[in-house]
DNA sequence: CGCGGAATTGATGTGCATCAACTCGGGTGG
DNA sequence: CCACCCGAGTTGATGCACATCAATTCCGCG
């Protein structure tokens, strides 16, 4: 019995890296005894290939998924066309869309081959029950949704193109180094319309910018590969402080 | 002992026709002696004047609000000035941004007199382990709240004002139906200002469409007052399928 | 009654969308 | 293996929706 539990626990430890020890948000504060029940309820991974969905608006509910490797994008369709709502890296938890009226309200896609781990909603409420700690980190899940969300609203709301670009950059690179990648140097795996689409801006404008950073020396882009070269500059850019252009409006 | 469980009954089916009971989005789908139990770990009313603040940006969370009556706004800061990111009517659930971080990073006034139920989340969380309907209600909220969110990400990446605006409207009138009243027939206690940071269009805007609204026979408006006099139509300019101006652009 | 913020109304400016033409690169089939 | 093709990206010219500025007017409140 303690060897079923030390064998559980060292599969865990190998199974690529821990699929939900190294990957994902929600294990962070559990115990690795925690992580092995949730890893028990844990369907196989699914994986997604360029162009894939993971699901669709409308499609019935199930199951939370936790990207592990790859990219994808989540998108909603409105009148006008569809509007890119996110993009999900290594370690980000989709689905909590669809919770509330048993079906899913926007839909997800793979940029590239992507890998996701799938944990069924209904038996993930009874292990929380039981795990007061995962409880509580499915709250903080969910929080920080939530708090990224309106982070967005601040974003098209107020923000300008140059802004908003610089914004986007800034933030991936966070979230790549999180991840332990590097933050200045990466592949861009979403197309242009796609982030034209998410940042509320045309294609074409995202182009323009991206030459202009690049002038300015702010980074290197070149196709789908980026280096930023000045993440502070940028990042001042970003927060309206960047004084590099005319003085900033406020509404 | 019996009698206690009855009298207890009895208050909340009394108090404010059930405090809880009537107007929080959360004992949807609970039994009456659920929404009992939620209400003994209710703190008491709190009671906000026009320009009180029920919490600011930074301040220590320590747990969810309930609007029972009057409306809140909820706003954040950029390095532009604030911008109004949500509006509460009574019924709606407050505070989750702070789950995350154990702080609130946005702020919430009230706009006009507003009592509001707090229910501290420690206890909360305790109670939701115990109820398992309890805790999947709270699961929904939150999941709502994250589609409420996604959806104005689609307002202000694609849509026009005019578009905005008539989807504004149609959105308050069906929450003040859901809550009872009437409508058709309202007071838009926010200022024009507030109505414009939320929506990311300048004040003069609102006024002018307003304006425009009202020439259209959408609507009839006298400062604050609103009467709705063409839902419809309403509805269909907030979905860009209105074909009263010039045809819709698709980026 | 008179002050001050909110709302309206008009005139002007501009940031970004849109349209259009062109280039580039990568995948495919002959 | 190269020629072709097609979608993605770039670049330039133009237009417009909405911001901004400015001047009143309106109303609530002391």
């Amino acid at each position: 019995m303690s060897q079923l539990r030390v064998i559980a626990l060292e599969s865990v430890r190998a199974a690529c890296q821990g699929c939900l020890l190294a990957h994902c948000c929600l294990p962070e504060g559990l115990v690795l005894e925690e992580i092995v029940r949730l890893d028990e309820i844990a369907k196989r991974t699914r994986l997604l290939h360029r162009g894939d969905y993971l699901f669709q608006t409308g499609d019935r509910f199930r199951a939370l998924y936790i990207v592990k490797t790859g990219v994808v994008k989540r998108f909603a369709a409105s009148t006008a066309g569809e509007q890119v709502v996110g993009f999900h890296l290594p370690g980000d938890v989709l689905g909590f869309d669809g919770i509330n009226h048993q079906r899913h309200d926007c839909s997800t896609m793979a940029l590239e081959t992507a890998a996701l781990c799938e944990i069924p909603f209904a038996r993930l409420e009874v292990l929380a029950r039981e795990v007061p700690r995962l409880q509580h980190q499915i709250y903080c899940v969910l929080s920080r949704v939530i708090s990224g969300e309106t982070e967005m609203l601040l974003l098209l709301g107020k923000k300008n193109a140059e802004e908003r670009l610089a914004v986007f950059l800034v933030n991936l690179s966070q979230r790549l180094q999180r991840r332990g990648l590097s933050p200045s140097d990466f592949y861009l795996s979403m197309s242009r319309h796609d982030i034209g689409s998410y940042l509320g801006l045309a294609v074409e404008t995202i182009s323009r910018l991206l030459m202009r950073f690049q002038e300015d020396r702010l980074l290197r882009v070149e196709r789908k590969h980026i280096q930023l070269l000045n993440l502070p500059a940028l990042t001042a850019l970003g927060h309206g402080t960047g004084a590099t252009r005319r003085q900033q409006h406020q509404r």
